[in-house]
DNA sequence: TTGAAAGCGCTACCAT
DNA sequence: ATGGTAGCGCTTTCAA
């Protein structure tokens, strides 16, 4: 059934039930009623390709979230539901692409092909190809984070820098002199994973301005890697009494290292670090920490999106995110 | 750029650039090379929507992940993942869609525009409209979980009957006597949710058999309500020394709980349930389960979609998993 | 207020 | 081995 069998039905030409159904052009009340019978009579509804192809739009917008390792982190999952949750509020569809170049053949796909109007990207790098790559063709695009010159882009982000100082601020308000960080995996540190960077930079600074002895970790993003890098810490320094992370998926491993160690949570030693609080609340002590609003964030990034998308000539815009620390029960005085 | 541009610029004519691409037609060597290097040279890309509308086919599979309450499962974004990453390798684009039932806006754009040549269901219930509407079109779908009578559909999923027993057993066979279970919240257990319905049945049975003393108990997906429910548990009933939970996200809050009555697991209490293997691994002590073959499942449910599409006369078929219990630090004698 | 018809870019049938 | 062309189902301009 097609547009061509609604008309027919309801003695009128197809352009006139094209417009009954856009709205773009007056339809007297009698035609219309008559059209949105014979709709609803047989279910009607327009094929996306056929209009896509016709309108130059397909109301869908592009999620490119390239796997941050094997697994991928709740984190991206809280992205993931939002954006889908937000675009469907602007009746707009979400098309996945796991892809982390801009050589993958998914990206490729999403975007010669002209299968979405614009794109959400996560997982940014500092020296990002895909965003350099979509920038150069003026392709609507949001990151979720930010380039290391993200002037004159679209994004949402949170400021990593900030909340990684505002960590090690923390700790040393209580006491603290001697603190580690756990890093995300060497590997994204390496490929220059923005939050790793920013954050890393963040916490050296702060430590160095309250004149603290620290020490920078990379850890695996599962349990294990966690537990194996708190046995490291203590061995390169037992004089340690807290660390800041950035890596949700060691935090469980994180906590199990220390209680294989005899360190009690929050009396012998603090944790804290950014992460979002449903992880948050499920180890025990539950985790203080900057809470990572990854829904709003997905929100704001579509919201961004569909302004670009509705009008192409508007600047840039973006949001920077600090969410404070969260007091709950994984850290006290040294 | 289009194909008409391919064309001229090659000296050849748009059908012999179209089969030069789809390779349904011999075409000369000589031919061949002189259309690739224009597409080469001009990076050209088949237009999407163009290629859907002339043959059908929009290469594009649907995901229909309703949210399981406030927030989504660690065990989904497996899913999610695997599904994404599966059809990429069959060249296939997966569209999200966060419909529960079959009147969602979104779940009516998926199927009445065409916007997917087929779908994966998640978050299956015994007696599921979306499932039943999508038989009742022949539109192709694989659900990931089963309804109450899935003669005749395509299917994987895990024999939660058989995993719940499973439990059981073990927990009997270590001596325990008095034992609980920790269900998926209320309103998914009322509105037929498949696990919780086959999960309470299984453990029902087996502790019947087994002559135990049990108590069932709905929780909430979060760690607040996990710690609420083993108080509960235990004011309930003081003499209960194990339990068994399909609630991966509240299994944080579980332990926190057992740890504020003084219970040690697993001395003085035993825990253990059907959960993904990574969350598993996260509580301290790492939790003995039947681990949930997330990824593979989603992959499973991926190449049964691809094989039904590829031959629609194809019989249905599924696969039922029962994955081991892996034996990790949670559970010991009564 | 409405209709006719020309595309949108690609596929596949019918020719040669 | 290759070309011409009629659709696929919709939108939108041009006319009336």
């Amino acid at each position: 059934m097609n547009i061509g069998e609604i008309a027919r039905r309801a003695g009128v030409s197809r352009s006139t039930v094209s417009y009954a159904l856009s709205g773009k052009r007056p339809v007297s009340d009698d035609t219309r009623r008559k059209i949105q019978h014979v709709i609803d009579e047989l279910g009607y509804r327009p094929n996306a390709s056929a209009r896509a192809l016709a309108n130059g739009r397909t109301s869908t917008i592009g999620l490119v979230f390239p796997p941050a390792g094997p697994h991928y982190t709740g984190m991206q999952l809280d992205f993931i539901g939002s954006v889908v949750e937000a675009a469907a509020a602007h009746d707009h569809d979400v098309l996945l692409s796991p892809s982390g170049v801009d050589s993958d053949r998914s990206f490729q796909r999403l975007l010669g092909e002209r299968r979405v109007d614009g794109a959400i990207l996560m997982e940014i790098k500092l020296a990002d190809d895909r965003v350099d790559h979509l920038a150069g063709l003026g392709f609507p695009a949001v990151t979720i984070g930010r380039t290391a010159r993200p002037e004159g882009q679209w994004w949402v982000a949170l400021d990593h820098t900030a909340l990684a100082a505002a960590c090690v601020h923390h700790l040393a308000d209580l006491g603290h002199r001697r603190i580690a960080f756990v890093n995300r995996p060497e590997r994204l540190l390496r490929s220059g994973y923005e939050s790793a960077h920013r954050g890393l930079e963040g916490f050296t600074k702060a430590a160095a301005e309250r004149g603290l002895t620290v020490r920078a970790y990379c850890c695996g993003d599962d349990a294990a890697s966690g537990e194996a890098c708190v046995e490291r810490i203590l061995r390169d320094d037992p004089a340690t009494t807290a660390l800041v992370t950035l890596n949700e998926a060691a935090l469980g491993g994180l906590y199990r290292g220390l209680a294989h160690a005899g360190r009690h949570v929050p009396r012998d030693f603090s944790v804290t670090g950014v992460v979002a609080a449903r992880w948050a609340e499920t180890v025990t002590p539950p985790l203080t920490a900057a809470d990572v609003p990854a829904a709003r964030m997905g929100e704001l990034a579509v919201d961004l999106l569909i302004e670009r998308l509705t009008d192409p000539s508007a600047p840039a815009r973006h949001h920077l995110l600090t969410p404070p620390i969260s007091l709950r029960a994984s850290t006290g005085p040294a």
